[in-house]
DNA sequence: GAAGTATTTCTGTGAATACTGAAATTGCAG
DNA sequence: CTGCAATTTCAGTATTCACAGAAATACTTC
């Protein structure tokens, strides 16, 4: 994994790309990517030559991957330098990424969300159009979250099994 | 809503502090939370001087807010400036947000990744194991854009059902 | 515990992004 | 048309963010 193909470029572009549309860093994404598709563990070192970025900036981007629990430190055997292995399966990946994003974003949004109409009902007269809205954001994260929280106790499998449902998933319960 | 509420002060700066989360513009978002409180439409003007920013960055975001479809620009009776109001159902909100976000981002992305298999199955012997991972993406993100599209054509009412059923889905549908 | 290697922290610099205020344009009303 | 108000565009400035390279620290191995 020393020189990346074309393919292999034009993935990690790519993916550094969408890291920044969603918040992540496009180094922190990239080093994802090439983690992502690559067949074994790197070292730090590897990964700063192949994406041509400086090591310590390699350094501070595991850190920030594995704050998000999907790039982990691993060891390999004769090599006394850290080595680094990104989740493989998508649906593993991304269930962990949820997790961590409502973990950071959407519970205090939540948090945010009933101060705010607590306080909000003590001071009716000029917050009472912004209490009924607030509430209804309230109502949206609470329905959604317990929902996520309830899929997330799913094995992946049942996961696929469910989305590859697709359309007959409302006539089931009919709800459509 | 010349002067802002506690509340509603709080209620804005979280929502801009969420939106940088998550790859919006921090004033963008902002001017967006103000316009969900807000009872009626509210001009350019009103919304520089609420949120004491320039008159032409609120131009700009609101712009950027029509782009993302969930702010749009209406007319008040006796009135010739523009006015701008936002949805106001969260509901309906997300779903518009994600549909643009899977036009503006899922879409291209699928098709990197149909492309870059493509491009690796020509050079099986580099890209073996890239064409195996990016084939995993490639699936993940095909089926659950495919079961996004079916969801996205239920009628909020039945996606709110669906979500209320929360852990009974699974035994329903037998998937658990 | 010393030497050498790997890793992290820190600080200054550069680049990207956001923002302002002025100028230009558009759209109306008389 | 003409003049005024509203809006947008543009160019310069400021702020934030990302990054590199040096310095400091931590690990290994002997």
């Amino acid at each position: 994994m020393k020189e990346l193909s074309p393919v292999q470029q034009k993935f990690i572009l790519h993916w550094g790309e969408m890291g920044t549309r969603w918040g992540i860093n496009r180094t922190v994404a990239q080093i994802h990517a090439l983690l992502f598709i690559a067949p074994k563990p790197l070292n730090a070192e590897d990964i700063a030559s192949t994406l041509n970025v400086a090591r310590s900036n390699v350094s501070n981007s595991l850190k920030e991957l594995q704050g998000w629990r999907i790039v982990k430190l691993v060891h390999v055997l004769g090599d006394k330098r850290d080595h680094f292995e990104s989740m493989k399966d998508p649906w593993e990946m991304f269930r962990i990424v949820l997790d961590e994003r409502k973990r950071r974003e959407i519970d205090p949004t939540l948090e945010m969300l009933r101060e705010c109409i607590a306080e909000a009902e003590k001071d009716k007269a000029t917050d009472e159009y912004t209490e009924e809205r607030l509430k209804a954001l309230r109502d949206f994260f609470e329905m959604t979250t317990a929902w996520y929280t309830q899929l997330r106790k799913w094995p992946t499998a049942a996961v696929v099994k469910f989305v590859k449902l697709g359309d007959k998933v409302s006539k089931l319960l009919g709800i459509g």
